[in-house]
DNA sequence: TCTTCGTGTTCACACTTCCTTCACATGTCG
DNA sequence: CGACATGTGAAGGAAGTGTGAACACGAAGA
């Protein structure tokens, strides 16, 4: 399942940094932006699970962004935890619910801001498998024994085949992009040409069924469960 | 089963200091963390055979790490005791079933945490067979005697051998990475390739046959029953 | 002391599976 | 019909694992 993705925003370099480093040493897959806007438009293509927005920004603050990631349907699955300054006017944030799933307080200490960060994650971890109870003719995909069961058979695929599997199937008739499927399966930083999505596609076709798996033209593939 | 791991969270360290001295003393493998979060953590890494959880802790208190260690199916096996002072609110532990396997009072008596640490650890062992009971064809592994009954055969394995085939077997079909293994059966402070554990992996299944381990490319190994 | 054996580890090499790429076919939409 | 995106088959390389053998070490015994 790869490291855990976060997207950082700040507009002040030395709290990204400070921030950043507290995370990188936990094994987090970290990422950064300068304002909301920015952030905004990395979070669609990264699809991180964890974003942390300060509230005081230029071009764009945490609110106004939060609630253009809310408006996002692929980034439904991502938490968001607003990062705020004791001294900033609470009452603006307390009262206009913007979507966020947690509050941060300013002056961060790493310690607290690494087991907030974990156990918000953890929460997503364990709420985010696909099937729920097997009724015997869907699909059911089981991460811990790395295996799927298809029509009442067990199968086991290749990493790949079933990262990409479980991440489409994660939000059936979702439709992910080809650089949301790279960014989530393959990592940030590997880099291979996105018609080895194809490929991998099809061979979960031949294993499990051509209609699982519907194309959506010029913009990626969706599961259909 | 070599030493048995407990773990020891509380975040006194003199508590810290003597409890684990006490233990060591009796041949077990201690580990310590001083609050909650880090035992958490800890313990999804060693997989230990018992976590003692002080109840009063910063950071995360007992409790709240007991639920977030039952939500772990990687610590299943494990069991979970309580550390708490008379004094502190009984009724809120009793009441509050976070899925704790024990309760231990303060102050602590050496004696009587041995005995009881020993008690619950004997209970494991009892029930760490696989398969339930023998029917004269699977395998049974005997924790005590470091021995496994395999069609019939009774059969001794090196140390590391039995400890992998221990830690495979305690879940049947559960992927094992190789980082879970490594911590699991050499500990966290030594440090060997993990080729080394293909070796071993070879060597069980000439010694029991082939069937009995799966290979999962690029995420480790399981044990089919 | 010297040998012998069992165990644990590492290494080099063989092998298999998986991943990726490419070229070309097919399909879809204007 | 073009232009573009995706499907398909095959081929090479990369990654991960299996395998045989050598070495180090300590224990047990001659």
């Amino acid at each position: 399942m790869g490291k855990q993705r976060i997207l950082l925003v700040d507009d002040e370099p030395d709290i990204l940094d400070f921030i950043e480093y507290n995370l990188v040493k936990e094994g987090y897959d970290v990422h950064t932006a300068n304002n909301g806007r920015e952030g905004v438009a990395l979070a669609k293509k990264l699809l991180p699970d964890l974003i942390l927005l300060d509230v005081m920004m230029p071009e764009m603050d945490g609110m106004e962004a939060c609630t253009e990631i809310r408006e996002d349907k692929s980034l439904a699955q991502t938490l968001v935890a607003f990062l705020t300054a004791r001294g900033e006017d609470y009452s603006q944030i307390a009262g206009f619910d913007a979507g966020a799933d947690d509050y941060i307080l300013k002056p961060i200490k790493p310690r607290v801001l690494v087991s907030r960060v974990q156990a918000l994650l953890r929460r997503k971890k364990a709420a985010s498998y696909v099937g729920g109870d097997y009724d015997g003719t869907g699909l059911m995909i089981d991460p811990e024994r790395y295996v799927v069961i298809h029509e009442g058979k067990e199968m086991s695929l290749p990493k790949k085949e079933f990262e990409l599997l479980s991440l489409l199937a994660s939000q059936p008739g979702r439709v992910f992009s080809r650089e949301n499927i790279l960014a989530s399966v393959w990592g940030t930083d590997v880099v291979v040409g996105d018609r080895t999505i194809d490929v991998h596609i099809r061979k979960l076709r031949e294993k499990l069924g051509e209609h699982y798996f519907k194309t959506v033209k010029g913009v990626g593939y969706k599961f259909v469960g």
